[in-house]
RNA sequence: GCGGGGGUUCCCGAGCGGUCAAAGGGGCUGGACUUAGGAUCCAGUGGCGUAGGCCUACGCGGGUUCGAAUCCCGCCCCCCGCACCA
């Protein structure tokens, strides 16, 4: 019979439907049972998932199948995320008619639908934001299913459901009650076309080169009737400062601000009324008018302001002041402008009032004499202000004096301070002296999606989760020390991340989700909405069968169940919920929470699973608090990273139907641990492929055999079964800690290779035999790794139930015949020292091959020995003089010094059974065929002392577990 | 910068004080089977070796130890996260 993979897909079909059918994976309370409730994290339906997202939900699988073989009553629920805005800008961006979201959406749709004239009508109805969420929360739970996950569907629901709001504003309640929310102002990306805050879902090319808020200090320069505002990014340069830079082309414009005047650029005035609002705007000023004009700094010194092309009016405030010293821009342009006798003259400045024009050193580096900035210029040959490489040169001097750098004397009160410390002292100390302002920009030139210009705004009343609170990071400090977090390294990572979360954005104003119940024109944010969700799963399909309807849903009825707060009868009344309803819901609850086990991928350590708990810590009885999390890294392939652009992405519906999902499940399984990057890679799938079909035909015709035979009797029947029980038991450790691979390794590629093994050892048939023996077994482990297969074989076994909700079986110590493995490994170590020796000789193969067991007597030795080596450690001399004292020993003086000698010397462990002659004769004795397959030539078998007799060389060297060897040619 | 994780044999990767020349794949070389093989199976894959062994190796340089890929110190290099984004 040759498997292919259509058959396994086949045999996956059928079990798929047959779990569904039979209801397996719904979970019920039992109270006689012990729960386990495990949550993977719910996915974002803007499209269909890929393999990445594959690994954590099947890892998620896993665990739930080997839980229920342990005997729990397993809890393991799936729902669907909406909230937020990309599926409503994609929404959006349909509706506009956006060509490229089109085309990706039509390609999406292709994907499922069979019948391509539907997918015009299905993309049509993706103008409706809720149509794309529904579309593809639909088309992923398929998508699971196929893949053979044992999820209990009753349960689902979408984060912009009535009831789920009802749940999230429930939530925000207790916040709220608890102090934790607050408001304010924060600073955000913001589109001047759309007039609103755009993240990186609607900014160009933003998921690639990501625009960040970068923090500049305007430093206000006295002007005629006000300041000039010359913006940089490092205020501690001030104390350097030679002269004002202005772009002589740009235009600029005048301004009052809290009854000041301020002088800045026209695009600075922008983004100026963006983040200080209240801003008069008095006239407009070409950028030559201040050439050649006089400013003052906040230390009183009066500087010229002079023309510089390289000056930016779009950045910050289109003002700079020069730091020559420091700044490679400044001293190039310094330089240049000295040299350019013309442009001096154009605008009439004094060349030697310019060439007086020095640079100021206040920073110290060691091993830099001199001017840092001239340095570099010098050693990279930059003599244009608009030379690219200027950034680099900016970059290398920043970072060198960062690290290294230290405030001079003219630094006055900041002398003596790192640049590192001097930076913030600095600014701050301009501020509050009312001699800067803080301005903000984007880190690079951006523009949304629609061309609109991005810039960075201030937003008012802004709601925050305050995360910075003290008591709440204690507690879940607390509670975190209890957690238990595999990889175990990442326990850290959650420690540092409570210490720096601070005021978090936790609403926006568009986007789909749920509002803020006191601020409806707020929307919860997705990462706000999806911190306790956990525990809705526990009542979401009774609200659904009992029909209750999302007004019945009020804070009485929350903290009813998860709180156990108000009476039953009052909370019946106000909600009318019928009580026994309610009393139902509670159970539930209580019986679920909390939650055991919450899987999912490294990078939401620092952001979803810290508000995990830390919201179940705030809001919930210490009681519900969870358990553990696990965690798993992400999926590349062919050694690259998956991505859209790069066309090298593997989608889930894409897995059964071009693998299999039993391949999927081995593979993701198998080929790399939780903590490291799995790499798919299709020449490593096609060998694990080979090996489940190997897997499925050995136990098919395994299938036909009768176990009751003979079988067990021989050592290498026993060496198999040993070493079968001995990875059974040690793969229960394995899958506890959740070490899938070596798991996978040891009971299905290592036992497949025992298989080999015996095979060439004894014979196909018998090899068989050893399958069926193992098989029900067998396949009980593995059915959480490859589900369907183990159906299917334990169908064809006769069995009548599932394998899923079988037992882990139990495997007593007594089982593992520890005396057959040791047998078993004289005749494969004796094979391995024969090629050895033939290697060495650059023989292929001996005409004659003696192979002699050792005497009694140096078993006798042996076993002495290893007590005496017990009793006082490697040390030659009082073993030996106590082994001399023994009559046997000391008439073969001279072979007992040898053995022992050289076992002392290499500190070599004795074998913890020590076989007797007879027995490893008898071994290798029937092994006799499959060593001369082995090796070749004649192979002869005999007792030491019969070899000594016949004065075969080298007869001597055996030793007890170790035969001797003589290879004649 | 701050925080975290790493550097292992041709490649990917396990190992984290002795059982380690180092699991498992991949690749390569040879063999078997074959009309053929990109299919499958077997063997070899640091060097040396006329007998089962020896030497050199786990980023670099030191150290601790009877013994280190594994522990400690210093250095070099790589990857990831840093917030309103799911």
């Amino acid at each position: 019979m040759s498997i292919n993979l259509g058959m396994i897909r086949e045999i996956e079909k059928k079990w798929q439907k047959k779990w569904s059918e039979a209801r397996i994976f719904e979970s019920r309370v039992d109270v006689n049972k012990p729960k386990f409730f495990l949550t993977v994290p719910y996915p974002y339906t803007s499209g269909p998932l890929h393999i990445g997202h594959g690994r954590t939900y099947t890892i998620g699988d896993i665990i739930a199948r080997y839980k229920r073989l342990k005997g729990f009553n397993v809890l393991f629920p799936m729902a669907f995320h909406i909230t937020g805005t990309p599926i409503a800008a994609i929404s959006d961006r349909i509706s506009k008619g956006d060509t490229k979201a089109i085309s990706m959406y039509r390609e999406y749709i292709l994907l499922y639908e069979k019948d391509h004239s539907k997918v015009d009508e299905i993309l049509e109805s993706f103008k409706d934001p809720f149509n794309v969420a529904t579309y593809f929360a639909n088309k992923i739970s398929a998508d699971f299913t196929s893949l053979g996950y044992s999820i209990d569907w009753r349960r689902k629901f979408h984060t912009s459901e009535k009831i789920y709001n009802k749940f999230i504003e429930w939530q925000y309640h207790k916040l709220k009650d608890l102090g934790l929310l607050k408001r304010g102002s924060h600073f955000v990306t913001f589109c001047l076309l759309h007039k609103q805050p755009e993240g990186e879902d609607d900014i160009q090319d933003a998921d690639i080169n990501p625009v960040e808020i970068i923090e500049f200090v305007a430093i206000k320069f006295e002007f005629e009737d006000g300041y000039i505002l010359a913006s940089t990014l490092r205020p501690e340069t001030i104390f350097g400062a030679t002269n004002l830079w202005v772009n002589p082309s740009a235009k600029y414009v005048k301004i009052r601000f809290r009854g000041e005047i301020y002088y800045l650029s026209k695009e600075a005035v922008v983004k100026f009324i963006h983040q200080h609002k209240d801003v008069e705007i008095l006239s407009e000023i070409e950028g030559k008018y201040f050439v050649g004009k006089k400013a003052i700094d906040p230390l009183g010194n009066e500087l010229f302001i002079l023309p510089a092309t390289f000056v930016d009016p779009d950045t910050a405030t289109g003002f700079v002041y020069s730091e020559p010293s420091d700044a490679p821009y400044d001293y190039v342009a310094l330089i240049e402008l000295k040299k350019n006798m013309n442009l001096l003259a154009e605008y009439g400045l004094d060349p030697k009032k310019i060439k007086d024009i020095e640079p100021i050193k206040i920073i110290e580096v060691p091993n830099i004499e001199g001017h840092h900035a001239e340095i570099i210029v010098k050693k990279m040959n930059i003599t244009n202000q608009n030379d690219p490489r200027l950034e680099e040169a900016t970059k290398t001097v920043y970072r060198e004096q960062y690290y290294n750098g230290v405030m001079n004397e003219r630094a006055g009160q900041f002398a003596g301070l790192t640049v590192k410390e001097a930076k913030d002292r600095v600014r701050d100390w301009l501020v509050n002296e009312n001699k800067a302002l803080i301005i903000y920009e984007t880190s690079r030139k951006a523009f949304c999606r629609a061309g609109g210009k991005i810039i960075v705004a201030r937003i008012d009343d802004q709601w925050f989760i305050d995360y910075s609170q003290e008591w709440w990071k204690e507690k879940t400090r607390e509670w975190l020390k209890q957690m238990v977090i595999i990889p175990e390294k990442y326990k850290k990572l959650f420690f540092d991340t409570v210490d720096w979360l601070h005021e978090r954005p936790c609403a926006r104003k568009r986007g789909l989700g749920t509002k803020l119940p006191f601020d409806p024109e707020w929307v919860i944010e997705s990462l706000s909405d999806s911190t306790m969700y956990m525990a809705f799963y526990t009542i979401s399909h009774l609200i659904r069968k009992y029909g209750i309807k999302p007004e019945q849903l009020s804070l009485e009825f929350f903290d009813y169940i998860f709180l156990d707060r108000d009476a039953l009868e009052e909370v019946s009344d106000k909600t009318k919920v019928p009580k026994d309803v309610l009393k139902r819901m509670k159970e539930e609850f209580e019986y679920w929470y909390p939650l055991d086990q919450r899987h999912t991928g490294i990078p939401h350590i620092s952001n979803h699973l810290t508000f995990f708990i830390m919201h179940h810590v705030a809001i919930f009885r210490k009681e519900h608090w969870p358990r553990k999390i696990t965690l798993n890294e992400l999926v590349i392939r062919e050694g690259r990273k998956m991505s859209k652009s790069k066309g090298n992405v593997i989608l889930l519906k894409q897995i059964a139907e071009e693998y299999s999902s039993d391949l999927f499940r081995l593979y993701v399984a198998s080929a790399a641990d939780l903590d490291n990057i799995l790499d798919w890679r299709g020449k490593e799938v096609q060998s694990v492929k080979s090996r489940l079909i190997r897997f499925l035909s050995l136990a098919f015709e395994a299938l036909e055999k009768n176990v009751e035979d003979d079988f067990g009797i021989k050592v290498i029947d026993r060496w198999f079964i040993s070493r079968f029980y001995s990875r059974i038991r040690n793969a229960e450790e394995l899958m506890d800690n959740l070490k899938f691979r070596d798991f996978v390794i040891s009971v299905f590629f290592e036992t497949l290779k025992d298989m080999s093994y015996f095979e060439k050892r004894t014979s196909y048939e018998r090899a068989l035999l050893a399958v069926r023996k193992i098989l029900p077994q067998w396949v009980i482990v593995l059915s959480p790794i490859i589900p369907h297969v183990c159906e299917e074989i334990w169908e064809r076994l006769g069995n009548e139930s599932f394998v899923s909700l079988q037992s882990w079986p139990k495997i007593e110590l007594e089982k593992i015949d520890k005396e057959a493995v040791i047998l078993e490994n004289i005749v494969l170590e004796t094979i391995e020292n024969i090629k050895e020796i033939l290697r060495a000789l650059k023989k292929e193969k001996p005409k004659k091959c003696w192979i002699i067991v050792a005497s009694g007597f140096k078993r006798n030795l042996f076993n002495i020995l290893k007590q005496k080596i017990e009793e006082h450690g490697y040390n030659f001399g009082s073993i030996i003089r106590e082994l001399m004292m023994l009559e046997d020993f000391k008439s073969n003086r001279d072979i007992v010094i040898r053995i022992v000698k050289d076992i002392i010397k290499k500190r070599e462990e004795l074998p913890e059974i020590i076989p007797n002659r007879d027995q490893e004769y008898e071994v290798l004795n029937e092994a006799i065929k499959y060593i001369k397959s082995e090796i070749g030539g004649d192979i002869v078998i005999l007792f030491e002392e019969e070899a000594v007799e016949k004065e075969i060389p080298r007869a001597e060297l055996a030793l007890p577990g170790k035969p001797g060897l003589y290879l004649e040619f």
